[in-house]
DNA sequence: TTGAAAGCGCTACCAA
DNA sequence: TTGGTAGCGCTTTCAA
């Protein structure tokens, strides 16, 4: 790591204090009414040009901005969109996913907000998001608890919506159940002909989340047949890839479930190395749908995902917002199909 | 996309209204003043035993929470550290160090909050910031200007940092010159003994902060030498790198420097598909130093990337906070070495 | 067309 | 040990 090394300075003078509307309405010579009808356009009362020029020239030469934290204390809300910052590493699908929420909301007139809650777990981390009064809630994952919901609604949180694999009585639910991602890849290998089938589970934690849906769903789509499912632990790791290709052959496995591309990249290249036959010996199919799974040889196997649209998601949360009262929604929203390509 | 349909349903009585420090204190039977002391564990003044069990109580029945804006609006200060949130996807680099900092930020009792602001620049962006009233603003890339800066220091922010590859006067900086990415990769290509050299630059908006000082560096390490650099631009698709490849005799190029290991891989790819020899023909560099390089065949060289510690950073933020008058601290902190492996 | 003033929820000073 | 109360910056009703 680069170190910055600690520095020291004398201090300067004491700072200006923030100027506010006050300060505007004594340069302009009116009423702090006055300031407030003239920045928010309001239209409920009419103010006369000159006065509305003197107000946004005193405002500008004050370089006034006003005070959101006053202002919604006021209001008695916020617009504020609140939402629990990933803590792992997100691909380019969430990325798009989520600026376009975060666009579609602006557009609502939302402020949107990622909370960095590492170290915060469930009604805690609930308790914290509660503290600043957001307006709705949106919790990926699992870490939402009925009573973390009850928190957030009782500190006025008109919209809460989940994102992950189960609903909480009286949230809104957008069902992401990576069960279909799973059932997706099971179904396509046995398609395939493949009967002895292993499950890559990442050993890194925070994962835990998908990848048991994805084996449940792997072992759903399996149910009947005579196909058996083998787990395979596998950290992202090169060393501990070559471990497990070392006794591959052992396992007898004719296919794999790896997770995910990435994943699936790490465990082909150590099967390879090994000597393994893709997709002859073993298929391998991954998740995803990453551009270097085309960039393999042979090119990976997939299950692409489909994510939510961020603007229907962003017209569930405005909705909610504005019919508190309504019936929570639930959607089943993660769409999942197999891209046949070449290790399968 | 996954169509989430719109729904209605019968809206619900009116919800309660949000318990405040009034309600737990008339349910307590004290005054406000008594919570908030009991609540804060006020240390200044001594509540007794029973009294703060009967505090306690009542605001767990009636599952109060603070009001963050009310705090912070009498206290004149809030604890907020404002980032804004990143509009392209990040790799795992970043969200370590951004995990680190934030970590560290919490532990010094700051809240973490990133501001997603898909569609405001500049000065805009700003005075956005600004109405949170963060006591501190980090700002990665180049976004800020002196006219933004001004705005945020006027509205209290008593730290304002610029992660990217200029300072700004009167903010502290976190130097991150990509020049010496390039540089590494150029002196290295020229090492090896290559004289035409290429260098790739993203079709992807956004990606010209990084790229375009990466190509200076790549310059800069040559200058002095009878060595060429030629300019490739190239899309994130596997037809743009085909386009690339097909035409690569012509260009004679000996050696590339890729940007970063994703598009290597993606050019790796084209070449090794038109029979382009790596590294005999051309030798290839990435950056990042990503797991998927170690997995390419030839294994890619690579410039590996140090960012500072995010404890070190939370560290700067903590100092300037508490003596906002000291003199802003600049730091180089951009590490970058290569990691020599067998495409070049 | 403009101003005076109340009050949002909270904390901290001063008094009891 | 506890309570009364002023006031943070803002909007909005009511009066002028």
């Amino acid at each position: 790591m680069v170190q910055i090394p600690k520095q020291s300075a004398p201090s300067s003078p004491a700072q200006r204090p923030v100027p506010t509307s006050a300060d505007v309405a004594r340069l302009a010579g009116v009423s702090r009414a006055t300031v407030s009808y003239v920045l928010n356009n309001t239209s409920a009362v009419r103010i006369s040009e000159p006065t509305r020029r003197r107000v946004h020239e005193a405002a500008k030469e004050l370089g006034y901005v006003p005070h959101a934290a006053a202002r919604s204390l006021r209001a008695g809300h916020s617009r504020m969109v609140l939402m629990p910052a990933p803590t792992v590493p997100v691909g380019p699908l969430y990325s798009q996913f989520f600026n376009e929420l975060q666009w579609a909301l602006s557009r609502l007139d939302y402020t949107v907000v990622q909370y960095g809650g590492v170290g915060l777990h469930g009604d805690e981390a609930a308790r914290a998001w509660a503290e600043l009064r957001p307006v709705a809630v949106l919790v990926p994952g699992s870490g939402l608890g009925p009573e973390g919901l009850a928190v957030l609604k009782r500190a006025g949180a008109r919209a809460v919506v989940t994102l992950g694999p189960e609903r909480v009585e009286g949230a809104h639910a957008l069902l992401m159940d990576h069960d279909r991602v799973g059932h997706s890849a099971g179904a396509h290998l046995l398609a395939r002909g493949r009967r002895r089938i292993g499950v890559v589970m990442p050993g890194e934690s925070g994962l835990e989340i998908f990848s048991r849906p994805r084996l449940d769903g792997v072992r759903r789509a399996l149910r009947g047949s005579e196909a058996s499912v083998t787990e395979l632990p596998l950290a992202y790791a090169e060393e501990d890839a070559a471990r497990l290709a070392a006794r591959w052959r052992t396992l007898g496995l004719d296919g794999v479930f790896a997770y995910n591309d990435e994943y699936a990249m790490l465990l082909m290249r150590a099967l390879q190395d090994e000597g393994v036959g893709i997709p002859d010996e073993t298929a391998v199919i991954g998740a995803d749908d990453l551009m270097l799974g085309r960039l393999l040889r042979p090119r990976l196997s997939t299950v692409h995902i489909e994510l939510p649209s961020g603007r229907d998601l962003a017209e569930l949360v405005d909705r909610a917002v504005r019919r508190p009262g309504a019936a929570p929604e639930t959607h089943e929203v993660l769409g999942a199909r197999v891209v046949h390509r070449d290790s399968s």
